[in-house]
DNA sequence: ATGTGACTTGTAGTCCGTA
DNA sequence: GTACGGACTACAAGTCACA
C-alpha cells in the first residue's frame, strides 16, 4: 500500500514525475542504485519515488535532475506539469 | 532565522523558487492570504516558502502552481531549474 | 498585509531486512 | 537489480500568537 493516497495526488502528479525519472534514468543506463548514489537519496526512497509512492521535497528533485544531467524544469515539462 | 542551511540549499534553489512565486503572485495582484487560502495552504506557511525558508514538497508546489494559474514547470522555469 | 518564533503532527527519508 | 516491508529519525506540514 504506497503511502500517498489517490485524493492527495489528483492528477497523479508523483506518478508522472516517477515515470518520468525512470525514462530519463532508463535512457543513461543507470541502475536505481547509481542514480540514488549520485543523487546522495537511499536506493529504498528513489525506488518508492519512480513509483509516485512518496511525495518528494523540491530540494531532492534538484538533487535527482542534477544526477541525471538535467533542469529539474525539463523533469516537470516530462511529466507534464 | 531561516530553517534551510545555506549549505543544504547550495544554489540557493529555494530562494529562486520563492522570489518566482513572489513575482508571479504581484504580478497577478494577489496577496499572501489570497494566494495561500487558493493553494489551501497557511499563509504563515507561504510566507516561509517565498522567502526559500522552508523546503516546499512537490505536491505543494503543484498546488501553488495551480492556485497561480501556470505550471509547476513554468515556476521552476523562472527560478532557472 | 507580512514576518517570525514556538509548537505538534504527519510524513519524508534512512537503514535494515526479505523475496 | 528491483519491489516491498518494518522500525526507526529528521524534518516538512500545518497551526497560532504576536510583532
Amino acid at each position: 500500500m504506497a503511502r500517498i493516497s489517490a485524493g492527495l495526488d489528483k492528477d497523479g502528479a508523483l506518478v508522472n514525475l516517477g515515470v518520468a525519472i525512470r525514462a530519463r534514468r532508463k535512457a543513461l543506463h543507470l541502475s536505481q542504485e547509481a542514480l540514488s548514489d549520485a543523487a546522495e537519496i537511499d536506493r529504498s526512497h528513489m525506488g518508492k519515488i519512480e513509483r509516485g509512492e512518496r511525495n518528494v521535497t523540491f530540494l531532492n528533485i534538484v538533487k535527482i535532475a542534477s544526477a541525471l544531467g538535467c533542469k529539474a524544469s525539463e523533469l516537470l515539462v516530462d511529466s507534464n506539469l
